[in-house]
DNA sequence: GAATCGATGATCT
DNA sequence: GATCATCGATTCA
């Protein structure tokens, strides 16, 4: 498996949305622990011709990282509480990101379980990544990550920080489902959703 | 499985 | 100051 190149995330929004799917999105943390997963959900969301994107009513301070460089993370708080992790798509000046809903967990299933704080229990990779705002906390992603680049793991000897974003290619699901994007109120009946539909990692 | 509700920062008027 | 929001946990059946 080798990191996905640049080019993978400068192309249509709902294509790397779908594209995405079965790749493995692989993070260390600030604390170095490597957790990793592949991506099982995804959503996109385009620029202004998208109501229910951010980036739906123009560049604003928030929105502004999506009409940036592709192939960046966007992580923003949602409800006050959670975080969301997405990946800025499109060529600079094209707003677009794509949404992490849901990853299979396969590396690091003991971290999230204390990161997500919750004692070991029957299906417990289901419940751990099941759900954007839960894979970021399962992945110790939040604010501090908005802008991250994704990289390949060799990093700048001076740098001081451990976090690291990266996604290897992996096999696509043979079969995969695009359904109306989950949570919104605007523009909801687009299928811009995409799941791998024999995942049982799934969120709702 | 479905319905309900808590939680609170960011955005907009 | 009011409203919104790419959700998750809990409760009920």
């Amino acid at each position: 498996m080798a990191p996905l190149p640049a080019e993978f995330f400068t192309r249509a929004t709902v294509e790397v949305a779908r594209d995405l799917l079965g790749s493995l999105l692989r993070v260390r943390g600030d604390d170095g622990r490597w957790t990793a997963g592949r991506i099982v959900e995804t959503e996109a969301y385009g620029g202004e011709d998208d109501p229910a994107s951010h980036a739906g009513r123009g560049r604003t301070p928030r929105s502004e990282i999506m009409f940036g460089a592709p192939g960046v993370a966007y992580v923003y708080l949602i409800y006050g509480v959670h975080h969301c992790l997405n990946i800025v798509t499109g060529a600079e000046g094209q707003a677009g990101a794509v949404l992490i809903r849901a990853l299979e967990p396969f590396t690091g299933l003991a971290t999230m379980a204390q990161r997500r704080n919750v004692a070991a229990e029957t299906r417990l990779h289901q419940n751990l990544c099941n759900g954007p705002g839960k894979l970021c906390q399962a992945l110790g992603i939040d604010l501090a990550w908005n802008g991250t680049p994704l990289t390949s793991e060799r990093q700048p000897k001076n740098s001081n920080n451990q976090r690291i974003l990266t996604i290897d290619s992996g096999p696509q699901p043979v079969v995969w489902q695009a359904s109306p994007r989950i949570g919104i109120t605007r523009a909801t009946n687009r299928p811009h959703r995409f799941t791998d539909p024999q995942s049982t990692c799934l969120s709702r």
